[in-house]
DNA sequence: TCCTTTTATTGACCATGGTCACTTTAATAG
DNA sequence: CTATTAAAGTGACCATGGTCAATAAAAGGA
């Protein structure tokens, strides 16, 4: 069987992820690079890929742990109470998918997360993310504001596809001349979620 | 203005595309490397990047025309009678998506395409997609079979954003265990374009 | 303490996409 | 036919992620 990891493993994983997110910190995720990362860590271009597999790995554990601060909030603030409420609640996911092209292709990446096992951090935020949004319809679909003929997890997922779709488009536009995500999103929740009249 | 292009610069193209054609039939779309393709079609790299801008652009215009003999299939048959015919006419872009994570990625980067214009094959193929979709929907909901409270349009995007969703899922578990993306797509399809009872 | 085994780290090396100042080839003007 | 200009093509070079046999450091046992 496979022991602890020594202090020293832990202290160099710790380091270069402070690294990494202070460089991302000063030039976003795109401006990440792996030599640099090494070069500001003081160690070898190995010791990274032995801790995080490659550069998606390390990537993953920065903006998992971004998405669960985010999804901290989301839990804090009350339920919606209808499927606008719904929509405005996605906002700060939205807008911080947006931000970088870089965080969208690993998302999309890791995004079959629903069913793998949740050993990583992108994978259980997934998980939370369809657990919280389930948890916000079923409360909708019981006071009749929105569909009751479908599964919460079902409309759950619809709603991630909808969103990656908005986002998608978001990244093929000119930034200036186009709805943010977050606005864009609405009309296709509005008819997902609508109940039947 | 810029001149037509020279008969040489017409032959080089279609020797790259020739040659690239080959090897992706031989190694598929990930087997696809810059240098082999130069070195079999006998130019230097600089060429096949001056002709396509980046390894990008070079797989959209293969992936792209694919993509529209695949249409061409799917309008040469009679138009869906109901929302389960629908999704099954979609099996075979759905097949050729799931075949090569390098062809998702490629289509997705392109799939703002509905407003950018069409000066791509993708971009394109997107738009007629959409057509395409429109033009099955709107006889549907003529005839009640799905629901009539939204544009064809909408509609439209999304079953792309259904389609890109499951399509999305595929690619991050194990093949074998899972059902296939055509397969996955009908329960979403179904909430989706069902009408109000 | 000294030897052995396991864990952690190293850095030269590789693969691959992409750039660009320069050369070659074709078209066109005089 | 030659000179001039524009198009086409070249290949050395770069950027960046990733590999792996070799080495150093720690842990464990005698």
């Amino acid at each position: 069987m496979t022991r602890a990891p020594q202090k020293r493993r832990l202290e160099t994983r710790a380091r270069l992820l402070d690294v990494a997110a202070t460089i991302v910190r000063e030039q976003g995720y795109s401006g990440l690079r792996v030599e640099e990362v090494v070069a500001r860590a003081g160690v070898a271009k190995g010791t990274l890929f032995s801790h995080f597999g490659d550069k998606d790995g390390l990537l993953a554990v920065l903006i998992g742990a971004d998405v669960m601060r985010l999804l901290d909030e989301m839990e804090s603030r009350d339920a919606p109470a209808d499927a606008d409420e719904l929509a405005a609640r996605l906002a700060p996911h939205m807008d911080y998918v947006a931000q970088d092209r870089v965080i969208f292709d690993l998302l999309l990446r890791y995004s079959g997360a629903t069913t793998t096992p949740p050993d990583e951090v992108v994978t259980a935020s997934f998980l939370r993310q369809v657990a919280l949004l389930s948890d916000w319809i079923r409360p909708l679909q019981a006071a009749g504001k929105i569909r009751r003929d479908q599964p919460p997890e079902l409309l759950a997922e619809g709603i991630q596809a909808f969103a990656n779709h908005v986002l998608g488009l978001w990244f093929c536009r000119e930034h200036d001349t186009v709805p943010p995500p977050a606005q864009a999103l609405a009309p296709y929740l509005q008819a997902w979620l609508q109940p039947a009249p």
